[in-house]
DNA sequence: ATTATTCATCGTAATATTGCGATATAGTTA
DNA sequence: TAACTATATCGCAATATTACGATGAATAAT
């Protein structure tokens, strides 16, 4: 139905999900990437680098901002967006619960 | 168009997108956190623990394989998935990588 | 005030994802 | 061999995502 169930979820599962699901687009990745070598980051800028119109980096950026992984503030006729580091700590502490031992001695 | 523009971003960056978009779903989220407890994992057991049809999460297991984040032998009548660790890595540098110190000055 | 610039939003079209029932496949067991 | 069990795949329907052009909104410059 291409819907998610996500009643039966734990918010947490949800929170990092959503996360990932943020970061699951080569643009947005290419915009963090972007965005990891700048001081000063414009919108502008960003639609010079990558492959795609204005209106839909926008997309990209309000994802981005909405899954927390991004920041902006007005300065003047364009925006400042940055990374915003906030939900780093989830990511890695999930990627780190995987690692747990005894999954090591399975199907090797 | 609901088509993305592959051709032009980097292979690394098309590889960490995709990881992450496997990582970008509640259900797979699930999944991959009831392995990390097990030592041995079967498919049956991942029905039971979840709110989906079989057919549902076999369909996850499989993009979950296809991205790399798990692998599955044969094991019998039954099949063993088991966490891949491989790809941890590509996460962890690819967070790390936007974590420089010239983006803390920036927003604030 | 008008024009330019910059970014956001809307509307639309195309494609992708998700979920489930039904069915297929493969190994086990009687 | 036939029935049983466990997982994979197919086909369909519903929803989500992606992209772009066009347009809107807000500030800056002339």
């Amino acid at each position: 139905m291409g819907i998610t169930k996500t009643d039966t979820y734990t918010d947490q599962t949800l929170a990092v999900a959503s996360i990932f699901k943020a970061l699951g687009h080569p643009a947005r990745i290419a915009i963090l990437e972007f965005l990891a070598k700048q001081t000063t980051c414009i919108c502008g800028e960003i639609v010079a680098e990558l492959p795609l119109s204005q209106a839909s980096i926008s997309r990209h950026l309000v994802e981005l901002k909405a899954a927390g992984l991004i920041k902006g503030t007005i300065s003047g006729t364009s925006v400042c967006y940055c990374i915003n580091e906030t939900h780093f700590p989830l990511i890695n502490t999930f990627i780190q619960q995987l690692q747990t031992p005894t999954n090591q001695s399975c199907c090797s």
